[in-house]
DNA sequence: AGCGGTCGTCGAAGCGCTTCGACGATGGGG
DNA sequence: CCCCATCGTCGAAGCGCTTCGACGACCGCT
């Protein structure tokens, strides 16, 4: 492995002009950094991390904190998880990837050792024990997810309770008075996981404002708690006609659930459903849908991460504006 | 950020003994570990891994290699990630995560600047372009999967000809002698990877040793896919009794093409499945299947990273034995 | 002609850790 | 009783890089 110092030998300049050529921070004229660079290629350098982190306090790396035993569906994580990494890609920066059950610890031990810059945490609770601390690490840290008290926090997400108004104002607009929200699992709930509350609230709210009938009710795992699901909704609000689906894993049982009992979609029954697009366009019915757009997110809480890095001042927290796509699941009624 | 020699002074001692009583690699005595322990403690002291690094060219950082655009279930690629997280874990290891996208310059990459000690590399192709990259790095490298040549490099997968074998060997058990493969779409085989073509290869080999009639075909992507696959299977092997299903995404708009065409499973028609035993629960039939272990072949290609590091000798190629799980999509014939 | 200011480069001082050789202090064997 | 191991600890030399201060050389002014 060549060092630093072979590469000067070999372009016959000093170390720090090499450097300089690596890192710009100097200007360096043109015929130098060509043969500096005509060097390094010649003997394949490449600066040891271990050694620019110990001299410069930076390492290039980020953290990703990523929920292992999940609720959520595993495809949208994934799509998280791979924005961030192309993200971070962009702007030359490696992911080193942290399981949320490591809880505290592990966000101490990566940052106390300084394996990274700066530490992105996805699926924040409630009153996530994490929060407090993150605010001891010396590294910077960005939220996907909407903790109870985000002061003093960056934070990215989708703004649920605006997406929950959207899909009932697009429902109503087709006509709807009576509909149902289908939430995530109660486990979702208890664990303090905000979108879910703020999406109720939203769709609450909305309802009110909107002057319509509706009731929600969290949906468990499996066909069978999509069952006493809609059990419920069709007893507590009869005629309901159209559904608000909050839940990814529900949704294949759950239209395997109408299709037996005969409840045509859209037909019978409108849905609109909170989901990346491609599984609103999987399914058997092509889902109208508000996306989840995973994708932006993570993007942006990667670049939140650089503004910090870079001593800029950001908005605390930023919520993304939903988009309703129309597709086979809403019909109209007048 | 309290250093080495902070710790040094507080115990009482020089820095060089705290670094052996951190490593273990030099015998000190009891009470010298307590006093440096309870500094290390009380200061709340980390050691930087970049420097650590720098002094020892050991980084503690896995390189993982994932598939990012994937014809492979989601889920099932999460299963193994997890796996090698929490392994690595055990390991003292923490993982850096690449994207296959990234292709070779990734690899050297990180291992070029050291940032890490092995790389472990999921969906590995028929001849792969990175395998001679590997062998070029000074870091070992276990792939998960089984290239054509893997003369000289750590390898651990399923055995999927055996499974092939094995799922044949339990419907033919059950009287089936005329069986189709669904296998994973067609993107899968022209891309070369090679569990398609080792599965297909042990389910060909097995037919002709039970004697069995039989079809295999892949199966593109969506219910268009599946129904496409089913129109050639019964027009090539009418009167099919069962299905081997290599094709986790095929499973749901399968079952739900059958019903449709008011085949019941299994009483028209067996299945075995191959995919992780959640997905084989988590369907309207609960599926017999041939497990995918993608937390053994996770967990193993860790072991197999850290035996390498250690200078141990390991097997080159690991291939773990099938297992069938019994449920509810087999009938038997007669 | 003399002065200040860029520009391009160099030298050297660390960054925080590991590890090697050395060295007193014990202890056991001949 | 002496010698040689062994044990427990220390000091110092790097590991490969960044960065700060310095310093000629050269420019355009006055």
């Amino acid at each position: 492995m060549p060092t630093i110092s072979d590469v000067a030998r070999a372009a016959g300049v000093s170390m720090s002009t090499v450097s300089y050529v690596l890192s710009g921070r100097r200007p360096i004229s043109a015929e130098t950094q060509a043969r500096v660079k005509a060097a390094i290629a010649e003997l394949g350098y490449h600066p040891h991390a271990g050694a620019r982190a110990l001299a410069s306090s930076r390492t290039s790396v980020l953290a990703l904190v990523v929920p292992l035993r999940v609720d959520v569906s595993v495809p949208v994580i994934m799509q998280f998880v791979t924005a961030v990494v192309t993200a971070a890609r962009t702007y030359n920066h490696d992911v080193l990837l942290l399981t949320k059950d490591e809880g505290t610890a592990g966000l101490e031990r990566v940052a106390g050792a300084t394996m990274v810059d700066a530490l992105i945490v996805m699926d924040v609770e409630r009153d996530d024990v994490r929060i407090p601390a993150l605010g001891r690490l010396k590294q910077p840290s960005v939220l996907i997810g909407l903790p109870d008290d985000a002061a003093g926090i960056a934070c990215v997400d989708l703004d649920f309770a605006a997406t929950a108004a959207e899909c009932l104002r697009h429902l109503a607009g087709h006509g709807h008075r009576r509909i149902a929200l289908v939430g995530p699992s109660p486990a979702v709930y208890e664990r303090g996981t905000t979108y879910a509350s703020r999406f109720l609230t939203g769709f609450t709210d909305a309802a009110a404002e909107l002057g319509l009938d509706t009731v929600a009710h969290p949906c468990g795992p499996g066909a069978a708690g999509v069952r006493e699901c809609l059990a419920e909704i069709d007893a507590e609000l009869p005629e309901v006609s159209a559904l608000v689906v909050h839940n990814e894993e529900a949704l294949v049982p759950l239209l395997e659930e109408l299709r037996a009992s005969g409840r045509r979609v859209p037909e019978d029954l409108s849905i609109v459903a909170v989901c990346p697009r491609d599984v609103a366009v999987g399914l058997p019915v092509r889902l109208t849908s508000a996306d989840i757009p995973a994708h932006d997110v993570g993007t942006l809480a990667v670049e939140t991460a650089m503004n910090l890095l870079d001593g800029r001042r950001t908005p605390g927290t930023r919520l993304l504006a939903p988009t309703i796509v129309e597709r086979d699941s809403c019909s109209s009624r007048d």
